[in-house]
DNA sequence: GCGACAG
DNA sequence: ATCTTGTCGC
């Protein structure tokens, strides 16, 4: 069922793989409702630039409990230089590999970085939902080229991530007085469901703690995979 | 041409 | 992403 990945040889192969495999994006709401039973992972990755090495880390978490059930790793050479707009390429070879290093598939992943929200309507999130055909939402921490207002000041507030006048994603608030999350549509999630997501995996900090899991996780890799 | 630009 | 101490605040 999921779909294999390979590096382009090239950025023009690159944006031409995000023009085909976007068609397979599913804005639907089939994942899981937020809050309920299931299983939401979290997904990062940490470089060593000097070395070419990358390591990520799949961490699920029990979505009522928040509790972690599993966590996976995977390591390997740095294949793609990072490029605005095709972040994927550098990142899912190794994230994919740790999501098929967990011996039970997510009902939902989270990712850092855009899903729809990008400049083909095609971003990490959104690359890796069509793959593995996972529900899938990303995660930001700044708002790339978009624009937004300043959401209200308490948690839950919101404002429409624009491109242009196109709502891509939400400046979501995920604790009061905090500066906002960049919340994207991935695969087979729709936007309100991915924010109601987002608050319930960030009961306590900024960030959700699939997210600080995950992050937290790859650094170890890395240091693991980087200490003869 | 210059600046901006997820991680 | 990553380089990096102390420091202001709850």
């Amino acid at each position: 069922m999921p779909l294999p990945h390979t590096t382009p040889a090239t950025e023009a192969e690159a944006v031409a793989r995000q023009l085909t495999l976007r068609e397979h994006i599913v804005p639907d709401d089939t994942g899981p409702a937020p809050g309920t039973p299931a299983t939401v992972a979290g997904v990062d990755v940490a470089y060593d630039d000097v070395r070419g090495i990358v390591a990520a880390a799949a961490v699920t978490l029990d979505a009522v409990t928040l509790e972690v059930r599993e966590r996976a790793t995977a390591t390997g050479p740095v294949p793609f230089p990072y490029r605005p707009g095709l972040l994927a390429y550098r990142e899912l070879p190794a994230v994919l590999d740790a999501l098929g290093r967990l011996a039970t598939a997510p009902d939902l992943v989270v990712c850092d970085g855009y899903g729809i929200a990008h400049p083909r309507r095609f971003g990490l999130a959104a690359h890796l939902g069509v793959l593995t055909g996972l529900p899938s939402i990303g995660v930001a921490k700044n708002p790339f080229t978009f624009h937004h207002q300043p959401p209200a000041a308490e948690r839950g507030a919101w404002s429409p991530l624009l491109d242009g006048t196109e709502e891509v994603g939400r400046a979501l608030r995920t604790q009061p007085g905090v500066k906002p999350l960049f919340v994207s549509t991935g695969h087979r999630v729709t936007l309100p469901t991915a924010c109601a997501h987002v608050l319930n995996l960030a009961r306590r900090y900024r960030l959700p703690e699939t997210t600080r899991e995950a992050d937290r996780l790859c650094r170890t890799a890395l240091s693991a995979a980087t200490r003869p």
